[in-house]
Formats: C-alpha cells, sequence, structure tokens
DNA sequence: GTAATTGTGTGACTTATATCACGGTAACTA
DNA sequence: TAGTTACCGTGATATAAGTCACACAATTAC
C-alpha cells in the first residue's frame, strides 16, 4: 500500500501513525456487491476505505435490509473502530457499492493508537461525530417525509456516488428504501412526467439539474 | 458537588481527573420539562447527567419534535463532547423529563481532557458508541415497525424511567412519537382492551408485566 | 355557580403506502 | 429461434395512519 495514497486520503494524522498504518494494515479487494461485514459478525479489524464506496445497512428480524448511509474513500466503519478486547457484533450490514478498496487494521492497534496518536482519537471522534449525523439525517428522513421525498434524495446521493446513469432495478431501489417495487416504478413515472429522470430498464438515467 | 457521588456515577475515571470535573463543572438544576439545548444553539459546554432523566428530539423545519432517546444519570450528552473549538450547534433538542441536575463542563477542557486521561476518552467513546446504537434502535422502530410497537415500546420505556403511573396527555405521547393525538388515544383504547393500561383523565397506569 | 379551557372518544373521510394480480417486453439461454 | 426469466407498468384493493368534525366530561378561571 502506497503511504503517500494513505496521507491524501487521511490528512492530518501524525508520521509515526502514517508507518504504523501501513505495516499492520492488509488491503482487502471487494467486488460492487460483495458483503464487508455483516450483522452479528464479530468484528476483528477496523475497516478504513481506499477506494469506492461502501453502503451501510440495518438489518430486521427477517432480514429485510434498511439503507442508512454510505461511506466513502478516507472514510472508516466508525462502528469497528471502539470495540477493542469486547470482541463485540456487528449492528450493521456493509456492502461494497462499487468495487472497493479497504484496509484492514486489527482490533488490537485501536487501543494503542488511542494513547499514542493523537490525531488518532480525534480521527475517530470525528469520524463518529460524522456518522452520527448521518444517522440523524436518515431518522429525518423516514420520520418527517414521504417516499417521494426520500426517492429524490436517494437518487442524488447516489448520482453523487455513481454518476447520472444509474444501473440498479427498481427492485434494488425498493430494498433500500424499504419500500415495494410497485411504489417505486409509479414515482419514478411520476419523476419522469416532470422530467427529472429517463427510466431505462435495468437502470435510471438523472437529467435534472443535481442541485434542488 | 459532592465528589464521591461523581465517582459512583462515573465509575473508573482517574483521580486527577474526579479533581478537575468537580473543579470545573458547575452544576445546574433544572425542572420537568425545561429546555436544556436547543436546535441551532452553539454547544459551548458538555453536560454529565447527574440526576433525573433527559429527553432528546430531533426536530424538523416546522418545529415538529421527534423523541430519539433518554439520557439517564451517569450519561452524557455525546454530541455536546467532540465540539472543541469549533462552535458548533446542537443538532438535538435537549428537555428535562423529571426535575434533573446536570454537571456543566466548559468545553476548553474536552480537548486537554481527551490528550490528559485515558479514562475520559474511554468514556467519551463508549458514550458515543452507545448513543450510535440507541439511534440504531430508534431507526429499527421507525423503519420496520408500526405504531402499535411503538407505543408500546414507548410506554414501557417511559415506565422504566418514572413508574407505572405516566402523567401525561395523549397529546404528550402523539408528539413524542411524531403521530396525532386521535391515533394514539384509539391505539390506547385497544391496549386498555387487552388489559395492558388503565387510561385515566392526564394520566396513563400501566397494569402489564413490564417484560415482552 | 357559570363560563371557558383542556382532555378524551368516536365516526367519517382522505391519503400514502403496501399488496395482489395481471400482462407485456427485453434479455438471456439452450 | 423458441422458451424462460427478470424487469417493468398498471389497475384493483387493502391497510395504517392522519385529518376533520363534533360531542362530552373534567378541570380551571372568574
Amino acid at each position: 500500500m502506497d503511504i503517500t495514497n494513505i496521507k491524501i486520503l487521511f490528512p492530518n494524522l501524525e508520521e509515526g501513525l502514517y508507518n504504523e498504518i501501513v505495516k499492520h494494515g492488509t488491503i482487502k479487494e471487494v467486488k460492487a456487491g460483495e458483503t464487508l461485514l455483516k450483522v452479528g459478525q464479530t468484528i476483528r479489524s477496523t475497516m478504513l476505505i481506499i477506494d469506492g464506496v461502501v453502503k451501510l445497512y440495518r438489518e430486521d428480524d427477517e432480514g429485510k435490509e434498511f439503507f442508512i448511509y454510505h461511506l466513502d474513500a478516507g472514510q472508516a466503519c466508525s462502528l469497528s473502530m471502539v470495540c477493542a478486547a469486547k470482541h463485540e457484533t456487528s449492528e450493521v450490514l456493509a456492502k461494497a457499492l462499487t468495487d472497493a478498496t479497504v484496509l484492514a487494521i486489527p482490533l488490537e492497534f485501536m487501543d494503542q493508537w488511542m494513547s499514542k496518536y493523537k490525531s488518532w482519537y480525534q480521527f475517530v471522534i470525528t469520524s463518529y461525530r460524522n456518522r452520527f449525523e448521518e444517522l440523524l439525517k436518515t431518522i429525518d428522513a423516514i420520520a418527517f417525509t414521504n417516499m417521494d421525498e426520500r426517492l429524490e434524495d436517494y437518487l442524488k446521493k447516489q448520482v453523487k456516488k455513481l454518476g447520472t446513469n444509474l444501473k440498479m432495478t427498481h427492485q434494488d431501489i425498493a430494498n433500500d428504501l424499504n419500500s415495494s417495487r410497485e411504489v417505486i416504478s409509479r414515482l419514478l413515472k411520476k419523476m419522469e412526467a416532470k422530467n427529472w429522470v429517463v427510466i431505462h430498464r435495468n437502470s435510471i438515467e438523472w437529467i435534472k439539474s443535481p442541485h434542488s
């Protein structure tokens, strides 16, 4: 793993820490769609996203998956950063949205680095805070808004990550939003009528300006 | 403020830290129903809950309040712990559920203590992690369950904090759950029919076993 | 005591979303 | 090329929840 790349993705860390990251981290490549972390799985390492986009889900008891937020390159899975010693299990499901590269760092370094590198716990803390805010936004979305707005937000987010040509089926979207295919189809039709999107088979093209 | 009390509520901190907490913290008493923190308000200090129960809310743009979780004695408002220097504003609304005592610690100590006391950042991190899990549970509730279940959960939580005799109106509950009075009234009626509660004016009595 | 206010109960109706039942068409497969 | 599968469109219907309208009872104000 190239240290300069890490420095760009995770700026403001200490020199010594960069060395440790490179030394102890192992690169893991995952294909789009693959699962990185299952609910209930014991967390053995912390994941730093080097490349690609990872999606985090919450799962209900029947296995329905509810999308909560994205993790981009330069971010970390917060939940995997503070389990040290406790051998805690994952509360979330993580899947690669695109092909992705992650750097796995064994959990035992977490506690060490926390006390050794000021920059590390600052990274962890801001990470947590940012994820926390994402979660609050997710709550806003489901508590205060309807499906049409949520779909719009969702598509915009996808567009930001993947470009305007979204290769996904209506069923995929329905799963992420915990809705049903028919509902999404109908709402997409309405969006098409408003000239926001063009619907193709297996893909949706966002043609509206991405802002507002 | 009595240091032994602090030690009981917040165990496993370092001796020096207890002294600092007592030295720099100022006690604030609030009456039930009072607001501790408004959305958008600049956070100037971290709050440790010494006594009572505090409720955290998310607010939408029209001022509707959505209850997210409780904070008990021995807990801290996570969001207020990592803002140092940045002068960030609150994303949540905090109200006292019961009369409460909180210990306010000026934000400038956060960064200091973080590097100075290992026990402090551990406290902050576990705090964050616990709040994060609460938030995930909240998401589960609104994403995967119906109003009747949510009402049941809500009442059980209240009972746990306040005892079986809940002095609140149907409207109060509706506000917390972002629902409407009529819906709550009807659901309560159903619960009464099942012998889970007795409905009085201005209060609800939980008579079902608290478990399951 | 009377009036005003607040909390509750309930029927009727609306709306958003979910579900069911199709039929059609593109894409893949043998 | 024919058959199969996956994806999409759409009407009909069901359900949960929100809204409206109003009645009434308890509580507070005067």
